[in-house]
DNA sequence: TGTAGTGTGTATTACATAGTACACAAATGT
DNA sequence: ACATTTGTGTACTATGTAATACACACTACA
């Protein structure tokens, strides 16, 4: 899935592949493995250098890849159970409800 | 850090090192060393077992080991750009304004 | 004074992660 | 025709993860 999405990605770019790895800094054959998903897909670090190449949303990128951005992580682990709580109860609830929620927090409307 | 967290826990438990492991069904040696921070904290499994035996919040005693439970992380890849802004969103948002938002998003007064 | 239970030390292991290095063949450009 | 660029195949490697296995020493206790 993400080799298949990155390679697209990359396409409608029109990068080659080599070129893609050198603004990367990795080796050509590695990225030729990651886009026909023949290995998994990259670290973290080296999926956001990707997605700032091909101008793609990091989180979507590494949501893709399976991954979780670190920043995201470590705010989740400072405060667990006030995040556990908001992510299941809005895993819950319609996302046009949630999108709403967004953004009045958002505008300070609280 | 999370060697501590757990032994004192344990001990408020009146449990024995040995007896924890049997019931997390690892090596006591693994607790011992766990214990004194001397290995990384266990996988995601162990640590909920842990959690089990010694009645503890899951997500918290997860959070101390650095890691997150995979059904949070499973709602944060199926929603990448939703569960990206609406955390860090909250991270800049004072606690108690968040945890009124979750209260009245539960209750379903939206 | 054994023996049962306590925690610990040392060595080892299986598997996953995240790539590198380099040679090769097909297409493209000139 | 020749050089360049393109993607790919094969082999290898370093580091991290998540533990096991077993022996050892100390304490309690009956």
């Amino acid at each position: 899935m993400f080799g298949s999405y990155i390679r697209k990605l990359r396409k409608e770019r029109g990068l080659s592949l080599r070129k893609l790895a050198e603004a990367v800094t990795v080796e050509p054959s590695y990225i030729s493995k990651v886009e026909r998903d023949l290995v998994a897909p990259p670290s973290e670090e080296t999926i956001k250098r990707i997605s700032e190449v091909l101008e793609h949303d990091a989180d979507v990128l590494l949501a893709v890849g399976g991954k979780i951005s670190s920043d995201l992580r470590q705010a989740i682990i400072k405060r667990p159970e006030l995040f556990s709580r908001l992510i299941r109860v809005v895993n819950e609830a319609p996302e046009d409800l949630v999108v709403r929620i967004l953004g009045e927090v958002q505008d300070g409307e609280w």
